[in-house]
DNA sequence: ATAATAACGAGA
DNA sequence: CTCGTTATTATC
């Protein structure tokens, strides 16, 4: 039943008239009388009877097209389980919005080829269930109960020795080149298993100047020449292109469709048909196709999880990772969990045992590293006129100048335009400069103390040289702006931006000064010959749980596209080298910092250690929907903590064990309240990507 | 929204 | 105890 209620998560049963039998199939959409009007829903199941008493009839196939695969179907029932949600809710997330003239259009060639079943079927009392799922035992990817403990179920073994062949099991004589993979002790044997459509799981750490997409096709091509099929799910448009591109080659045209609201309605419904249809083995595309369909599901595969455009803003907020692990687990796919960073979250799967890591050993990644540097504290800053002019570091300024004259191009990362307020003189409009360097202050946060953008030093007791006022207002200094500047300090070199409005995709490979906000970094031909790293303490000083985490995995996808320090690749990261996340990139060792993160969230209580959930709303809305919740015993119930203007917002916590437990209350508190008609809404979130 | 159903209270 | 009215709850 379409309608969000949550105290009508249930499937309903109707009759089938006998006009509309043959097109009742299972995963079509209908139309329905409920409650007197018509409501939209979803064709689960046919089934020979039903406990109703009187059951009303079906008023209508939407369309012919059963666009709810089952396994999706379940799949959908098992994330609005794990998500407190309701299935109407995930199934809206699940199947883009119709498109009748797409449709029209797909199915034309299809009706020309196979005439229409002329079904002879009489008004028999079939009924048809109208939102059956079994109440899917467990949302899937619970690695464990405790927080280590062994795999539930066996996890294959993606990294036992290359050794042997292959031919041995499903992949029958299924051979695969492992390219790229051969970096990577576990890789080859990786491959192998996704060739013969064994479950492996992977969490792969990508090296320095690894062609991630290039990896990514390997394994979806070993995937479809064992015979099945592959998900891929990546943040955003522009490593979507490049995946399309890395797939194209080496699959060949036509064996993928994209998946992607950016293409607009009419194409992704198109394309959405073409997957369901079959008519290609993988489908690859932004957080929406998590959920694509298809067919013999042999992998499934996610790049950069630890971006927040994985996760999905619309109710119940799932996560393309989490999506992703349930369906391997429902349907026996393989799972490749890959980035150049690890989240916590990854980190679990690895210490669970559910999924195996598949890193380069320490030598391979120092081969392929480019040399590293922090620069915080710079007495060389003022003696250095030079990087007095470029108001930069000096190591920053000489590494960049360097590179410069050796013919190579420098990527610049900086952070994004409103992300971080520059500051300026209340009283004279002067931008406020940093007193030691000569950089931008900006407020980390409106009560914040203004602190360099470049250097990081506080300035407290800031004055203005121009007028002497001490008021502070907020003003923007983009990309763009630092390219002026930046550009000023080395004259004749080109430079470019990338961001927000113009993402470039790649750069030519000579000298060149580019500016990117973070997820905006153009891959330059040949690698960058130094990458600076400008936003750290913007970054760090972040009151995030995730601060550190989404520092370092910036950092290491700016550094990752300079060239490796044997081919004169330098990255200066301007941030104190003490810090973890800092030491982290330095040693180029992602692995190290989630164990350390996720040691840090059990210690502290905190995702993905625990499971948490929040609720949100005003306050008499929140307190009533906890005092109905029966939460398991163990649950903690914390806050409240900040939210929107007149909300406010509880966090309730519960070991992993309950997480299902946990789910389960909340949503049934919440039909407690729907069904009696509650005003007040109240935002439930599982696993929100923000705490504070 | 609307219909069934349960709950309730007044009068037989 | 029954009927009529009103709150409650389910909605195939």
């Amino acid at each position: 039943m379409d309608v969000p209620l949550p105290h009508l998560d249930r499937p309903f049963d109707y009759l089938v008239p006998a006009a509309l039998d043959a097109d009742a199939r299972p995963g079509v959409r209908v139309k329905v009388r409920f409650a007197g009007q018509l409501v939209d829903g979803w064709l689960l199941e046919r089934v020979a009877e039903s406990d109703h008493p009187k059951l009303a009839y079906l008023e209508k196939v939407v369309s012919p097209v059963p666009v709810l695969s089952p396994e999706v179907a379940r799949l959908a029932r098992a994330v609005a389980d794990r998500y407190a949600g309701s299935l109407a809710d995930v199934l809206r997330l699940a199947v883009p919005p119709r498109h009748a003239r797409a449709e029209k259009t797909a199915t034309a060639a299809e009706a020309a080829a196979e005439p229409a079943t002329g079904s002879e079927a009489a008004a028999e009392p079939a009924t048809a269930a109208e939102a059956a799922a079994e109440p899917a035992t467990g949302s899937a990817p619970e690695p464990a109960a405790g927080p280590v403990s062994g795999p539930p179920v066996a996890a294959v073994d993606v990294s036992v020795g290359e050794g042997a062949d292959v031919g041995v099991a499903g992949g029958a004589g299924v051979s695969v080149d492992p390219r790229g993979w051969r970096d990577y002790p576990a890789g080859p044997a990786l491959l192998r298993a996704l060739a013969e459509g064994r479950p492996a799981r992977a969490v792969w750490s990508a090296l320095p100047g690894e062609d991630w997409a290039d990896r990514y096709a390997d394994a979806v091509a070993a995937t479809v020449a064992g015979g099945r099929g592959a998900v891929v799910v990546v943040a955003d448009g522009r490593d979507l292109d490049r995946l399309d591109a890395a797939l194209t080659a080496v699959l060949g045209p036509g064996r993928h469709v994209r998946l992607t609201a950016a293409d607009g309605p009419a194409r992704r419904y198109r394309a959405f048909l073409a997957a369901r249809r079959g008519e290609a083995p993988v489908v690859i595309g932004t957080r929406a196709a998590m959920f694509a369909p298809v067919e013999r599901l042999g992998l499934v595969a996610v790049w950069d999880d630890g971006d927040d455009l994985h996760a999905e803003p619309r109710a119940p907020y799932p996560h393309a990772r989490e999506v992703l692990l349930t369906r391997a687990q429902l349907t026996d796919a393989a799972a490749l969990v890959g980035g150049y960073a690890r989240t916590a979250e990854a980190q679990l799967l690895v210490e669970t045992g559910w999924a195996r890591e598949v890193v380069a050993d320490r030598a391979t990644v120092r081969a392929r590293m480019p040399a590293m540097a922090p620069t915080g504290d710079d007495p060389q800053l003022a003696r250095d006129p030079g990087a007095a002019s470029a108001r930069l570091p000096s190591l920053a300024w000489t590494t960049a100048r360097d590179a410069l004259r050796a013919d190579l191009p420098v990527l610049v990362q900086v952070p994004r335009r409103g992300y971080l307020p520059s500051v300026a003189c209340a009283e004279c409009r002067a931008p406020a400069r940093c007193p030691h360097c000569a950089g931008p202050l900006a407020l980390p946060s409106a009560q914040g103390t203004p602190a360099c953008r470049w250097c990081g030093r506080v300035a407290a007791a800031y004055a203005c040289p121009e007028c002497g006022g001490r008021r502070l207002r907020a003003s923007v200094t983009g990309a763009r702006r630092t390219a002026e500047e930046l550009g000023r300090a080395f004259p004749g070199v080109p430079v470019r931006t990338s961001g927000r409005e113009e993402v470039l995709a790649t750069v030519p490979g000579g000298a060149g000064l580019v500016i990117a906000t973070p997820g905006a970094e153009p891959v330059a031909e040949g690698g960058y010959g130094a990458v600076l790293l400008l936003d750290s303490w913007a970054l760090l000083t972040r009151a995030d749980l995730r601060a550190g985490e989404e520092a370092l995995r910036r950092w290491l996808a700016g550094a990752a596209l300079a060239r490796a320090g044997a081919a004169g690749g330098r990255v200066v990261v301007v941030a104190d080298g003490a810090l973890a996340p800092v030491q982290a990139l330095l040693r180029w060792d992602a692995a190290w910092f989630a164990a350390r993160e996720l040691a840090e969230r059990r210690e502290l209580g905190f995702p993905p250690a625990v499971r948490m959930a929040s609720v949100t709303g005003v306050a008499e809305a929140v307190a009533d929907l906890l005092a109905g919740a029966r939460l398991p015993d163990d649950a903690e119930v914390l806050g409240p903590v900040p939210a929107e203007e007149g909300r406010e917002r509880m966090l309730v916590r519960v070991p992993r064990s309950r997480a299902g437990a946990l789910a389960g209350a909340l949503h049934a508190a919440a039909g407690q309240r729907s069904a009696r008609k509650a005003a007040e809404p109240v935002r439930l979130q599982v696993d929100p990507l923000s705490l504070f």
